[in-house]
DNA sequence: CTTGACTCTGGACTAGGGTCCAGGCTGCAA
DNA sequence: TTGCAGCCTGGACCCTAGTCCAGAGTCAAG
């Protein structure tokens, strides 16, 4: 199986090769192999990874639920657990979802009235996501 | 038009005394009203406006962004410009969505096969996510 | 066999987003 | 009219998620 170094890695990922240790250390990445001299190791598994772990940043996920989210993918925990998180997961994603929907719709709205001639002042952005589940965290 | 003392404001909206402040000098709020004595009145609108920030932050989305958002809400902005962010926006928050989708339909597949007897070392949390949108941070 | 780009570790530092005082008013209920 | 909760300001402090050294070893090209 063909290995990286940590620069081709982060590179290849799209962060910094600090961030990566700092993943490692976080233990949101297993700690890697290493050459006889001590350099990290990577597989394109871990790139992936790391891709991962960026996108779901982007997503409004904190690294502790990214690690979580990791665990559930890799097998960690009893079976009914992972069904639990997964499902309490999904969820929270759905309310997500449709929060972002109800954003988006509302930035359309406030786009086609800015091209007509609506005055921009009604735009129901906030309200759009009152509607949707109003409390939690 | 009620007004309300910042922690009542504060209860209503979920977040900290401080944090309301913390937003005011932010600028995410407007300088609120006061009384003779100092104290800031808030009204229903700014409830509304922080139970919005508070679930856009969720969102993954910055103060920054924030602030833009509710800037283009309040008619900040030259007309063509509003539009031009709102658009970008949008698109944001398609890929957003679809990458949330993705990463849902892979628990539920995951919460499918702990039910059932697959083996949940074969989850696609990570691949379901490499599908969508592979670059951009 | 040297040079320049990489890598290692440990530890200090940073930015964003709050959170927590201290010391001093205010407002209302008993 | 006193007491206690709630508010004010300014500034210190905290956590998360990195980011940036310094000093030293490694590796490939020339």
């Amino acid at each position: 199986m063909s290995t990286h170094t940590i620069g081709f890695t982060a590179k290849a990922a799209g962060v910094g090769v600090d961030t990566v240790r700092y993943y490692e250390r976080e233990g949101l990445l297993s700690k890697a192999e290493r050459t006889a001299s001590g350099y990290r190791l990577y597989t394109t598994a871990d790139i992936e990874r790391l891709q991962f772990i960026r996108k779901a940043k982007t997503l409004g996920f904190t690294l502790d639920d990214i690690t979580e989210l990791l665990r559930l993918q890799d097998g960690g925990g009893q079976r009914d657990q992972v069904r639990a998180k997964a499902r309490a997961r999904i969820e929270d994603l759905n309310r997500k979802i449709l929060d972002l929907t109800a954003i988006r719709d509302a930035l359309a709205s406030l786009e086609r009235q800015c091209h007509g001639r609506g005055t921009v002042a009604s735009c129901p952005i906030i309200q759009g996501v009152q509607a949707v589940s109003l409390d939690r965290p």
